[in-house]
DNA sequence: AATATTTTGGACTAATCAGTCCAATACAAA
DNA sequence: TTTGTATTGGACTGATTAGTCCAAAATATT
C-alpha cells in the first residue's frame, strides 16, 4: 500500500507536501480546468507516483478539499481563540476577505466556494465532502456567535444557527464580489452593512 | 457574413433560439466542462454551422453570457415595474431564489455567479462582459432601492450604492447556499436576516 | 435554365485528456 | 551479498478536445 512501508524503495516525496501543491493548482484553476500535466508539474511527481499514491484525479481532489478545509479551519480556530471577543473575530475575518480585494489571493477566492459552484450536487462524493467541511465551519461560526451573544455584542433573541447561515452566505457573496474584481473600499462598506444585521 | 443574406442557401436554424440552447448547457455544466459535442447536440447544429455563425466556443460563450443577462434583466425590470413597492420587489426577488432550493433550477445557480467563480479575472474578455452585465443589474437594484427610500421602507441616510453592493453579495451568497443544497426553510430564514440590514 | 452565393455534412487534424503498464531502480531485511 | 518489496520513469493507450476544410446542397437572381 501507500507509505508506512518498512520494506522496499522509500518514497522520494512527502505526500502531505505535494497535496498542498495540488491544492494550489485546483484552487487557482478549478477541478475541470486542471489537467494531470498541471498537477504533475506542480507536485513534481511522476505519473506512476501520483496514481500509486492518490489513485485518480478525482480522489486527489477530494484529498485537496479536505486538506484545504482542515488548513483553513485550523487557522480560523486559532484566530477565534486569540481574538478579544466573538464579534471582533467575525469582524476581523470579514475584513481579511476585504484585504484580498484586487490581489492574486483574492482572485483565487475560496476553494470551498469555488467547488460548490463548479460541482453543486452533480458529484455526490464531492457534494458530501463539501457539506461535511461546511458543517465544520458552521460549528466554528456558531461558537463565535454564541460567544458574542454572551459578551453582549449580538442580541440574545437572534437564532445562532440563522446568523451562522447568514455568515456563510455573506462570506460566499463577498468572495464572489472580490473575484469579480471589486475594490477594497466597496467591499469594506458592504461588510459594515453585513454586520449591521447581526447587531 | 452571418445572416442578413438575400442570396444563397438560407439558414436552417434561428441563431437566437440556438443560443438559448447553448446557454442552457453552459449554465448547467460551466464553460470548461462543456464540450463542443455537448453544444452541437443541444443546439442541433452541424459543426460548420456553429463555427460559421458563432466563430468559436469562447465567442459563443460570450454571446450566451450577454443573452443570459439580457433575459434576466428584462424579467427583473418587468418584476420591478409590476411590483407594489421597491422593497417588495427586493423581497420577492430574494424569495424567488429561496424557492429554487433543492430543485433542478436551484442546482443550476446563476450563470453570472457561476462564470464569475469559474473565470474571475483570468479571461479579460469575459471579465469585462461580466462586469458590464453586473453594472446593468446594479442600475436596476439602485432604482429599486431609491424607490424604497422614497416609499419609506429603506432609511434615507443609507447609501443606495452600498445597499446595491450588499444585495449583489447577498444574492451571490444565496445562490451558492442553494447550490450547496440548503433547504428552503433555512434560505428563507437567512433572507429575513439579510433584509434586516437594509431596513 | 444557368449562375452566383451561402449553408451544411462530415471527414479530418493535431493536441491533449486521464489513466495503464512494466522494466529499471532503490532500499530493508536476511 | 542475495532476496524481497516498493517506487519510479517513461512509453503507451484509446478517447476526447477544439477547430479546419471542402465537396455537396439549397436558395435568389439573372
Amino acid at each position: 500500500m501507500t507509505n508506512m512501508n518498512t520494506l522496499g524503495r522509500p518514497l522520494e516525496f512527502n505526500p502531505d507536501k505535494v497535496i498542498d501543491c495540488a491544492m494550489e493548482v485546483f484552487w487557482c484553476k478549478g477541478y475541470t480546468a486542471t489537467s494531470m500535466t498541471d498537477l504533475l508539474k506542480a507536485m513534481n511527481l511522476s505519473k506512476s507516483s501520483l496514481y500509486q499514491t492518490f489513485g485518480s484525479k478525482h480522489q486527489l481532489f477530494e484529498r485537496c478539499l479536505d486538506r484545504y478545509a482542515d488548513w483553513l479551519y485550523t487557522d480560523m480556530a486559532k484566530q477565534l481563540d486569540e481574538s478579544t471577543s466573538g464579534y471582533s473575530f467575525i469582524e476581523n475575518f470579514l475584513d481579511s476577505i476585504a484585504n484580498t480585494a484586487q490581489s492574486p489571493e483574492g482572485a483565487k477566492g475560496c476553494l470551498m466556494v469555488n467547488s460548490t459552484i463548479e460541482f453543486g450536487q452533480k458529484d455526490p462524493l464531492i457534494a458530501t465532502a463539501i457539506a461535511d467541511n461546511l458543517q465544520l465551519f458552521s460549528k466554528l461560526y456558531m461558537e463565535a456567535v454564541k460567544k458574542a451573544q454572551k459578551e453582549g455584542d449580538i442580541s440574545l433573541d437572534a437564532d445562532p444557527q440563522v446568523i451562522t447561515n447568514y455568515l456563510h452566505v455573506s462570506i460566499s457573496g463577498l468572495r464572489t464580489m472580490v473575484k469579480a474584481g471589486a475594490d477594497k473600499k466597496s467591499v469594506k462598506a458592504t461588510i459594515a452593512l453585513i454586520l449591521k444585521a447581526i447587531q
